[in-house]
DNA sequence: GACCTGCTGCGGTATG
């Protein structure tokens, strides 16, 4: 194998018999591969990215030392694998270890994550396999281990997977930083060769700046050139007239659904909430108890064995349906999946495409993906989805910049290995994206901070972490090293609950605000039983096998994806079409009757258009507005506008909001009128309002909670143990107070605000669509009744007064007449 | 009888 040709062929065969398009590794691509240098492939999963990729580097080392191919060498580790998920690890370890057999060569692969065994870690100390699939977080822990240099003193590749998966948050910092350090290490040896596998996300090119950290003009982007064809039907309701306005849970449309998931070999069904997944779960069951035992779900508060024998379990092909949220999204790909169905908005683009490619992974296939709506006006999403997919509209991920409780977890897990000398970690870390702007002054500080505890902290001990020996910095102390170690990573997880079988068994994990609600014989459903609350022991809800009728669902609180930029910018547009009358859309078409009533009532808003309802009802006086640019900056934007038209006159608003609007109620009539409507969505005097009327500092305080444990100014306690979570609300919380009073200039607080700004408010997102707002047209109407647009807000903010039986006849009573 | 919202991901000790 002593030419390129020769590695090309074997790379072409290899993946034309596994059924994966070589289209990645083009000569070109070879070529800059085999001049050792780094860069980023891009194309839609499932088309063997990673697999040309480590071909190509197998071969090209294969070129490289021919004398030792098919020899058992000890090479040392050459090859360093950064995957974001444990499960895509096992899987890319037994692709690779099948195509080292193809080409006889001895060489190990090794995997490191919380899963592998000790005595696995123990056999890697004595000696590397020539590969490593690792995590973020597995990496960092290498980083602190005694004479860690000595187990990358051979390495020449890292390869970061699903780059695009861990780009947007801290544990891509993680691996900035992580990179950062072995690049130091191999200072004097070849350059480390450094690639990024990557789906197609909106800044492709950033996505490589971040993974070099310093430019790098022979660094390239080996683009994918072909478009993964995606079809996207709307399953439609029989009559839109009967369909409902409001709601998020769309079994109304299982009926339509079930002849779908009866036709397909298997089917995939996302949904948005882990509740909504047992919802439906029993719903398919109770409608087709056929399916029963051939159906299974799958969500994060499920336990890890159950959810890994429903993954093997669709790998083999043996389940018609499994109802998911997005925790089948990443990686591992399952081929006998031929149909996917969407329940409700998937909020962006990306997602959508990557759930749309869980089908038809044979090459050249054409992926379906059925889009179930809630209510009726999500289907206006689904024209919008046809829209942004035909225009690769795809969302960018902004990379976490300055993230200062990630340093300085890195830090310390640099100070309880070797220690750190401050002017080389200074050098390596502002040649990362992250903190290429940080200052000498904030380096300064998070250094004393790490060796004082700082203004604030300084009379503890337990905050003096690193010892300081001129320039050099190290943690001697074996208590805090300990307790470091437990503490590596960035994800801070709420306290849950496990739930276990009397019997045996573990089912998975619950809140523990939704089991202090549970009396013993009360019935709740989870990962598809219905089980019978027994007691509460050592932090584990005990269950046994209920067989009762009505079981309560439980609910997890969790994040609150708002819906994307780029969906919402096409959603305005797609409104205007529906008016047109010429739209061939299917989903427009059947939605007609729902926008005729709209623009009789009120007004169907055009792209250049923004508009208000002001309504009268029994609650009192509503104002709607409708700039369809997700809750999060609805939620600031009403608050803003609460805050500016009380300036005119004293009112306090109550406030609603969903994905495409906000309400304000109040008990007086709301003074605003064509004349004076645009000053309220001004850019002037933004920031000053914005301070005034939003709680900055609650959110912030909000946010310091993860910044503190990320830190590690939080101890969370040895694993297993329990601690409240109450306990680190108030620890944070007080910390927090601490440093506003004695250490305004913390960086970790000022962060704090900086991540309520960008994270919470999204105040550029919220800028942007204010100077639109101005810039557009204002249109005003006063419907005599409520409207199809505002009435899922209006629900919405009913739902948190009533009781869903109140709720039910309540919005039976609001539903006017077409 | 139902117009029930709120995703995902990782990691770890020590003694007999």
């Amino acid at each position: 194998m002593k030419n390129k040709a020769r590695g090309w062929q074997v790379i072409t065969e290899w993946l034309a018999a596994h059924d994966r398009q070589p289209f990645v590794f083009q000569e070109e691509a070879w070529e800059h591969y085999i001049q050792g240098r780094s860069g980023l492939v891009n194309a839609p999963t499932g088309y063997g990215k990673t697999f040309s990729l480590f071909l190509g580097s197998v071969i090209d080392w294969i070129n490289q030392h021919p004398k030792d191919y098919k020899q058992k060498t000890k090479n040392g580790l050459q090859m360093l694998w950064i995957t974001p998920l444990r499960a895509l690890a096992k899987d890319i370890a037994r692709a690779m270890i099948e195509v080292l057999e193809e080409l006889d060569m001895p060489w190990q692969v090794g995997i490191r994550s919380g899963d592998t065994p000790v005595s696995t870690r123990q056999q890697q100390k004595k000696q590397m396999p020539e590969i490593l699939i690792i995590t973020p977080e597995s990496l960092h822990l290498l980083l602190g281990q005694k004479d860690y240099p000595k187990v990358f003193t051979t390495l020449t590749t890292v390869v970061a997977d699903e780059w695009h998966e861990l780009l947007g948050s801290k544990r891509g910092v993680m691996v900035e930083l992580g990179l950062s350090r072995l690049r130091g290490l191999a200072k004097g040896r070849a350059p480390l060769r450094v690639w990024g596998i990557s789906a197609t996300i909106g800044n492709l090119d950033e996505a490589l700046d971040v993974l070099l950290g310093k430019p790098d003009p022979t660094a390239v982007i080996v683009r994918a050139r072909l478009d993964k064809q995606i079809e996207l039907q709307s399953i439609l309701p029989d009559e839109i007239e009967k369909y409902p306005w409001a709601g998020h849970l769309g079994t109304k449309l299982l009926p339509k659904a079930l002849p779908i998931i009866l036709n397909s070999k298997t089917t995939l069904i996302f949904t948005n909430v882990r509740s909504q997944t047992e919802i439906w779960y029993h719903e398919i069951l109770r409608q087709c108890p056929e399916l029963a035992g051939a159906i299974a779900l799958h969500h994060g508060s499920i336990d890890m064995e159950l959810r890994v024998w429903v993954e093997d379990a669709l790998h083999e092909g043996i389940l018609k349906a499994v109802v998911c949220t997005s925790s089948l999204d990443l990686g591992v790909d399952f081929r006998p999946v031929d149909t996917v169905i969407q329940v409700g908005s998937p909020k962006g683009v990306a997602r959508f495409l990557q759930r749309a490619g869980r089908s038809g992974h044979q090459p050249g296939a054409v992926s379906k993906i059925w889009f179930l709506p809630t209510h009726s006006l999500e289907l206006v999403e689904a024209a919008a989805l046809k829209a942004a997919m035909k225009e690769q509209l795809v969302e960018s991920r902004m990379p976490v910049l300055l993230a200062f409780d990630v340093l300085i977890q890195y830090l310390m897990t640099l100070g309880i290995s070797d220690g750190f000398h401050g002017a080389e970690i200074w050098e390596e870390i502002t040649g990362t994206f992250c903190f290429r702007d940080m200052t000498e002054e904030e380096w300064q500080w998070t250094l004393s901070f790490l060796t004082t505890g700082g203004e604030a902290l300084y009379s503890y001990d337990e905050f003096k972490k690193l010892e300081r020996e001129d320039d050099f910095y190290i943690c001697r102390s074996r208590q805090l090293a300990l307790r470091h170690r437990l503490h590596i990573g960035t994800i801070v997880s709420d306290a849950m609950l496990k739930v276990k079988f009397i019997s045996g068994g573990f089912i998975g994990v619950i809140e523990e605000g939704f089991i202090a609600r549970l009396q013993p014989g009360d019935a709740f459903s989870l990962a598809g039983h219905t089980l019978e609350f027994v007691m509460i022991k050592d932090m584990t809800a005990l269950v046994r096998k209920s067989k009762a009728k009505r079981a309560i669902i439980p609910s997890w609180m969790g994040g609150r994806l708002p819906l994307s930029a780029n969906l919402g910018s096409v959603l305005r547009r797609t409104f205007s079409e529906a008016m047109s009358g010429n739209t061939t859309e299917p989903e427009l078409k059947i939605l007609q009757p729902l926008f005729n009533l709209q623009e009789n009532l009120s007004h169907v808003p055009k792209d250049d258009e923004l508009l208000v309802e002001k309504i009268n009802t029994q609650d009192g006086f509503h104002l709607f507005v409708y700039p369809f640019e997700g809750r999060l900056v609805h939620e600031v934007m009403a608050t803003l506008l609460a805050y500016r038209i009380s300036k005119r006159q004293p009112i306090t608003f109550s406030i609603a909001m969903n994905d495409y609007g906000f309400e304000l109620l109040s008990d007086q009539e709301i003074p605003v009128t064509d004349e004076d409507v645009h000053e309220l969505f001004s850019l002037e005097n933004l920031s000053t309002d914005l301070q005034t009327s939003v709680n900055a500092t609650e959110m912030a305080r909000r946010k310091f909670r993860d910044i503190a444990v990320i830190a590690g100014l939080i101890f969370q306690g040895y694993p297993g143990k329990h601690k409240a979570n109450r306990h680190l609300q108030s620890s944070a919380s007080l910390l927090f107070n601490v440093f506003r009073d004695y250490d305004p200039q913390n960086l970790l607080l000022r962060q704090a605000f900086s991540e309520a700004f960008f994270y919470q408010m999204e105040e550029a997102r919220l800028r942007e669509s204010l100077e639109r707002i101005y810039n557009n047209k204002i249109i005003i109407t006063e419907p005599a009744q409520l409207t199809p647009f505002c009435f899922p807000i209006k629900v919405d903010s009913l739902r948190e007064s009533l009781t869903s039986e109140k709720l039910a006849d309540r919005i039976k009573k609001m539903r006017p007449q077409f």
